[in-house]
DNA sequence: GAGAGGCTCGAAAACGTTTTCGTGTTGAAA
DNA sequence: TTTCAACACGAAAACGTTTTCGAGCCTCTC
């Protein structure tokens, strides 16, 4: 149990300053070879590591940025994570993480915490009961002492900041026009509460696709869902005696809970009705019927903002000049959208 | 954009000095009244927060806990992380994460990065790669320059810390018990290939409970695999014309492969072959039939090493006392490892 | 031989805290 | 009036770096 080794024990090993010390590691052209070689000899051997709050408080720069998601057992922002950290050690951030689990209080506290001097910057995914409550005065006292906030996903358009959303609409759109290529016509959705953003914009693509294609809009088709602990119920009572050909469920854990239910009413996915889901993981991969997904590439979306966050902390971008990257979806086709069968590998 | 606040600025301001700022704000009985009252009215009305950085480097405590995992797109991972992430919050530390994606090289850098002051101690799960090649230097760094270090699930025997495991023999010889009690006589395993700890432990629990029963053991039904990309087709191939009633998978992923594979032949889990698989998460409760499962209690994992962690890291415990926990797993039985199909709820 | 300039190196400040110790002022006791 | 304690506050060091500036010394050039 050595402790750590500082440039200021080097120096009185060596019979030098501190300042020398620190010059001949970076190489300073200040040093003689001589001294040079016999620090950084010194150093290696006792694997000289610099303190890395030291150089934080030193540089006011933490290389230390800071995400707030609201949950993590979801493979959606499990690869919104990986993506983040690629990029981050790519660049030489670390990752500093923090799980709200959709409270406002606890997204406050994560906020204020990393705030304080621990974080160079911060990427976040709002809470659901932050968006419901429309409070965003922690979002704003970050942005106004100067840290770089990026959102993802679940964004808020009246916060000024750089964000990443993808095509919630279109995609929805897409996937929807997709089930009415393979045939549907009463089509039902199961999406969010319209306060959570992505739930209402995918809603809105499915509404968009339905007109598009001149088919009527039936109330009794759209199920909005607030409390995620007792969708599997509400979702069976949905379906239930539900004249329909095609369902579309804003994520994986509606889809499959639509997949049950038609199940257990002996109608059969995708020969009877088709599915097509939204959040592209491995719960739609492996399920029997495989799901149909809008894919929404997460980890490029984690990767995308770790990007635009580390520009503005590195200053690369001009101030005030932020901008809302789109990354699209892109349709992952699989068994529970067609009607044929496919042939077995 | 105001830049942060900081002491001295308060004692510039209220002119006095930035000895007595600080012991205004932290209640000293050295200040009258008159000026703490007037220098905290000050600090809360501008919303001053201590620098987080400058404290870590006075105290030389970094009140952070770095956590270092193979992958994070997996269920297990990401409720050890979320266990792991409330009791730090709960005791006032923040963690860092980083993955190693099962890199031996990234888990090196990581536990390097996190080593050099950011970080007051460690929880780690250790890569695939690493158990293969056997060579853990970056972990006894670590330990010897006084660092204390939690592992977590996957753990080396050869290295002294605390430790948290789950009883993964136990757990998967009861999980096959509970097969053989449903009436299973032919039972094929899943497994990971032995240098993976927990595989070659859940393959030892399979073993005995074989012999428990007196069933023989059939080299022809164990299948392990190396690669995880080609899982699905090694899974069908291995499948293929045995003749089993049952099949034992140590986790979810194997054990959806192998009702595909079942599936495809025409086979029906649960009414001609049961399941059971290791790994409770997501996969398992929405997967259609439902899949029997032993619960590793993740989360349960995770806060339990932060608490060792941060025991440790207060010297709330004697040094040198290491214990390794074991969290019991439990069994779920669902669908897939019940020949009668239970009634509808 | 004197000034100039180039090499090496060290002292000190700075980042934002906390804490120890010292100091000046006040009030009361002697 | 002197002395002493209590009180209220400030100076300075420390945590581990980096960096600016200055200083000492040697060598070279007139």
């Amino acid at each position: 149990m050595k402790p750590k080794l500082t440039l200021k024990q080097i120096a009185r090993e060596l019979d030098v300053s501190v300042s020398t010390v620190s010059k001949a590691l970076r190489d300073s052209p200040e040093i003689s070879d001589d001294t040079r070689q016999k620090i950084q000899a010194f150093a290696k051997l006792y694997n000289y590591k610099p303190n890395n709050i030291a150089l934080s408080l030193k540089n006011r720069k933490t290389r230390t940025i800071g995400l707030v998601l609201p949950e993590i057992v979801h493979d959606f922002f499990a690869t919104v994570i990986s993506g983040v950290e690629e990029v981050a050690n790519k660049r030489g951030y670390n990752v500093l993480i923090c799980l709200s689990n959709n409270s406002f209080d606890r997204e406050v506290i994560n906020m204020e915490m990393l705030a304080n001097g621990s974080t160079d910057g911060f990427i976040l995914s709002v809470a659901k009961e932050t968006q419901q409550k429309e409070d965003y005065h922690h979002l704003e006292e970050v942005i106004s002492q100067g840290m770089p906030l990026v959102m993802v996903d679940r964004v808020v358009n009246d916060i000024i900041c750089d964000k990443v959303i993808i095509d919630d609409s279109d995609g929805a759109r897409n996937a929807v026009q997709q089930l009415i290529d393979n045939g549907c016509r009463k089509i039902a959705i199961i999406t969010t509460v319209d306060y959570v953003s992505v739930g209402k914009l995918r809603t809105e693509g499915y509404l968009r696709a339905l007109r598009n294609n001149d088919l009527e809009v039936d109330q009794d088709l759209i199920l909005k869902i607030e409390d995620m602990d007792n969708s599997q119920e509400e979702i069976a009572g949905f379906i239930q005696d539900k004249e329909i050909d095609g369902v579309f469920a804003v994520n994986e854990q509606f889809a499959t809970s639509a997949v049950k239910a038609l199940f257990d009413q002996g109608i059969s996915v995708p020969n009877d009705v088709l599915v097509f889901s939204f959040s592209d993981g491995e719960l739609s991969r492996r399920f029997i019927p495989s799901l149909s997904t809008v894919n929404q590439h997460g980890a490029e979306m984690g990767a995308k903002a770790a990007e635009l966050l580390i520009d503005r902390i590195e200053k690369a971008v001009a101030d005030e000049n932020f901008q809302t990257a789109v990354v699209k979806t892109s349709l992952v086709e699989r068994e529970s959208s067609q009607k044929r069968k496919k042939s077995l590998v």
